[in-house]
DNA sequence: CTCACAATGTGACAGAAATCACAGGATTGC
DNA sequence: GCAATCCTGTGATTTCTGTCACATTGTGAG
């Protein structure tokens, strides 16, 4: 797989070094990539397929924070690589998913060295911390209708397809509610024709 | 003022790098330092006093995120100034403040040259990226009641003290809530025996 | 002291959302 | 085809929170 073409403004000599280095990863879908209190050992590059990033609690209680795509990195990973410490969210492989790892001890060097590399991190960091500032956006100022509203365009944004396969269990959890309340809620919009409602798949209009 | 104390990990060259070109401000109680939509041209470090960092939308509401106090630096204005970008939140001072605007042509320079530096930077996205993963916790996971007993904690911990002076209309605003939520909340600890009310001040106990 | 105003206390009510209970419909495995 | 299971729809009820209305109390200016 030529994922160089992914990372364009990578200098090749920096290419060089991340292929001499780290390591490719392959992840099922549903496969756990990172869990909450887990110690980080490497920084890891999407190349292909799609993770989800949320957070836990101890109740068992779940909530969505951002999805990576290819070409992005995950911040958490990142910060925590630097300074060794251990992660507080958790990540899934959404779909099949290969991931570049890079270990803990480049990331320094890579940092002080290549200056692509270094505005890629901040970009990264960037990109993850607006993400985190309109998720609490969300949950501060908006209801659940908003919400949700939010979360479908999400979806279809970031798939590029018009429909969203998932159960609204599924949905429900990602946002932290329930089914019935989720299910009403699409009940509205299909009214207002703003969805269309299938079984385990929901149409965007 | 001796602001090097508050920064031990700095290495001489760098804090002559940073006197030469850094310029001291201060802002008085209530001052506005950042506002939602500014441009941004400094990256701010705290020597004295603290700021308070909140996210503002369309219709009024607030929501406080976190505090900044001595010898920290503001992790938005960092990755803002480093991408010349606008900044999403807005920052105004609790206290008399002192900080030091260090302006974005000297952040690439900085990173590059000096470590000590680098792993300040790095240090300040870990923490805020945690504080926001912590705010997200609250508000997704936790009843107002839950909520306020932390936000009380929270005061405490960053004053120092055992009272916290502020109305409870602040509170309730800092929170996003409303005011008589807030008082039957602080009644209800009071009954607890956790706190004692006065007027413009709760006494934590 | 008195007035004005800010802060606080409280009751009543409304709306959002969680929870419980249960009914069908769709799928899957056998 | 049939049973078991998963997904969806819907009503009833409760809890939490926000809102409105108004009373009370503390404080500072004059």
């Amino acid at each position: 797989m030529d994922w160089k073409k992914l990372f364009p403004q990578f200098e090749s000599e920096l290419i060089e070094i991340i292929e001499k280095n780290a390591v490719q990863k392959r992840f099922e879908t549903g496969e756990v990539i990172m869990r909450t209190g887990q110690y980080i050992k490497s920084t890891a590059l999407v190349l292909e397929g799609q993770i989800k990033i949320y957070r836990e609690n101890q109740d068992g209680g779940e909530f969505l924070m951002y999805y990576l795509g290819p070409g992005q990195a995950c911040a958490v990973s990142m910060i925590c690589a630097i300074q060794s410490e251990t992660s507080e969210i958790t990540a899934i492989a959404e779909e099949e998913t290969e991931v570049l790892l890079i270990p803990v001890q480049l990331m320094d060097e890579l940092m002080n060295q290549y200056k692509s590399w270094y505005q890629f991190v901040i970009q990264t960091y960037r990109g993850r911390f607006d993400e985190l500032i309109t998720v609490i956006d969300n949950i501060a100022f908006h209801n659940m209708d908003e919400r949700l509203e939010f979360y479908l365009k999400r979806c279809i944004n970031t798939s590029g397809k018009n429909t969203i396969e998932s159960s609204h269990q599924q949905i429900a959890d990602d946002l932290n509610s329930s089914r019935e309340v989720i299910s009403r809620l699409l009940k509205k919009m299909e009214q207002r024709n703003l969805v269309k409602l299938h079984r385990n798949m929901i149409e965007v209009i």
